[in-house]
RNA sequence: GGGGAGAUGACGGAGUGGUUGAACGUGCUCGUCUCGAAAACGAGUAGGGUGUAAAAAGCCCUCGGGAGUUCGAAUCUCCCUCUCCCCGCCA
């Protein structure tokens, strides 16, 4: 969400902006009406409500019982005028609010323009388009060869779109996550392990209402919704709450499932694991000071990058244009990595500083001092990383010829010293 | 699933219709005292909105959430949520 104070002072900057993103400036002026009539209807309402307090006060001081009565008439319309006026604020109230709700966070003047995800400069690459002295296969044909994924299976159980791992393949993902959670540890981050199912404010302060609903899993009967990414619960966290200066920054990295309906056009990406409606993710996330988010963000993308590094895979990174960016970032950064066998560059983390937009829905703020007002801080989340994606990458790069699969080195303590799965 | 108790400020805990945004205690901050500390004493210590160039003052709202009764509600009524205890059931 926006600062309204932002919206009411520099309109036309807003309007600016958001018209990168081909947003209408309709809402903007939207939103300056409601706000508008919210004030005017806050002055005469408040106006009121002191008038009846003031008089409330006399009335029980008041002996002369006739007196007393005119007062107590009078008030009685000066409560019906207010109960009418207070029900107008609130129905304005809430029209900002879904206003408010509906508008994209404003770009870092880092952010260049573009029309996809195409127009993505690439900013850093390590290694490169690396081509193996055999013909790669796509990691679908060697998780089946080897036994170690079942797409039928998936399938089977919860249909298009799932898949089983079995054997070494469940074992790699969980050697996978281990070591991911164990490396930004070191990194400074503090694990948590939240509920995998969230009640739907969470998604509105995270900003994936009301954009994805289409996209996500929810219980009619309990209202709890199945997180799409571990940045939702932990954007909650803290919501309405005003945390003590002392304790930020606040690195969190937090392993989840990831439920997704992607309901992408039939065809598209449906080969291999590139794409499910569950799969794993570890994420990291941070609460920062408002002046320190930046610098924040080159430690998470270095952070991510590293994850890449060590585990031996070719990556690039990129900085989103307007054209892809999502909804609550103000600046992103997206890794990839080269997958040989389906001959591509697979996203495995995205970056994000979304500045003090979740903040703002999830009300959480800090005290910059003791007795200082508090301030709305910032959040940064970053995936470190990606699961199948990883996997996949993994699978793909360190694929040898007879179609086993070499275990990274990083990996090997955490698949009971395992080198090669084959 | 059945029965009972409760939800007040950073915390503990008063308060059952009229200067109670809230006694009292603790904590915290500042000051006095002290060589320094402790103790003691004094003062201060919620959030939001409106207002303002920005502040401040003033005003409005907030005692789990919502609706209602009333001139006036932390205090009365209804609904919801959550917490705790007992019984049952089950991983």
């Amino acid at each position: 969400m926006l600062d309204i104070k932002v919206i009411r002072e520099q309109p036309a900057y807003v309007k600016e902006q958001l018209a990168r993103f081909q947003v209408d400036a309709a809402i903007v002026d939207q939103v300056l009406g409601y706000d508008e009539r919210r004030r005017t209807l806050l002055r005469e309402v408040e106006d009121l409500k002191a008038l009846r307090n003031s008089v409330s006060k006399e009335i029980s001081t008041l002996k002369d019982a006739d007196s007393r009565e005119t007062k107590i008439r009078e008030m009685r319309t000066v409560g019906d005028r207010i109960s009418l006026l207070d029900k107008e604020v609130a129905q304005v109230e809430q029209e900002q609010q879904a206003a408010m709700l509906e508008i994209r966070n404003l770009p870092h003047p880092d952010v260049p323009d573009g029309a996809d995800d195409t127009a993505n400069p690439v900013i850093a690459q390590e290694g490169e388009e690396r081509q193996l002295g055999f013909a790669a296969k796509p990691h679908w044909e060697l998780v089946e060869a080897l036994g170690i994924v079942n797409f039928e299976q998936g399938v089977k159980l919860a249909g298009s779109r799932f898949y089983v791992m079995r054997g070494l393949g469940a074992r790699l993902q969980r050697a996978t996550i281990q070591w991911l959670l164990d490396l930004h540890l070191g990194q400074g981050y503090e694990e948590v392990y939240t509920p995998f199912v969230v009640k739907e404010a969470a998604l509105w302060a995270a900003g994936q209402l009301p954009k994805f609903r289409d996209n996500l899993y929810r219980d009619e009967e309990s209202g709890l919704w199945l997180v799409p990414t571990a940045e939702v619960p932990i954007t909650s966290l803290y919501a309405d709450e005003i945390l003590d200066a002392s304790r930020l920054p606040i690195y969190h990295v937090a392993y989840t499932p990831c439920f997704r309906k992607e309901q992408l056009s039939a065809g598209r990406d449906v080969r291999g694991m590139k794409r499910g409606h569950q799969f794993d993710k570890v994420e990291m996330y941070m609460f920062t000071f408002p002046d320190q988010s930046y610098a924040a963000l080159e430690k998470l993308r270095s952070d991510a990058e590293e994850c890449c590094r060590l585990l031996g895979l070719p990556f690039r990174t990129k900085i989103l244009c307007t054209g892809d960016i999502g909804f609550g970032a103000a600046k992103t950064y997206d890794i990839e990595v080269w997958a040989p066998g389906q001959g591509e560059w697979l996203e495995v983390s995205s970056c994000s500083n979304v500045e003090a937009f979740q903040a703002r829905r999830a009300n959480l703020r800090y005290r910059p001092e003791p007795g200082a007002k508090p301030e709305y801080l910032h959040t940064l989340n970053g995936s470190g990383l990606g699961l199948p994606r990883t996997i996949i990458a993994i699978m793909e790069n360190y694929q040898q010829e007879d179609g086993s699969i070499v275990v990274p080195e990083v990996l090997r303590p955490y698949m009971g010293g395992c080198e090669v799965i084959k």
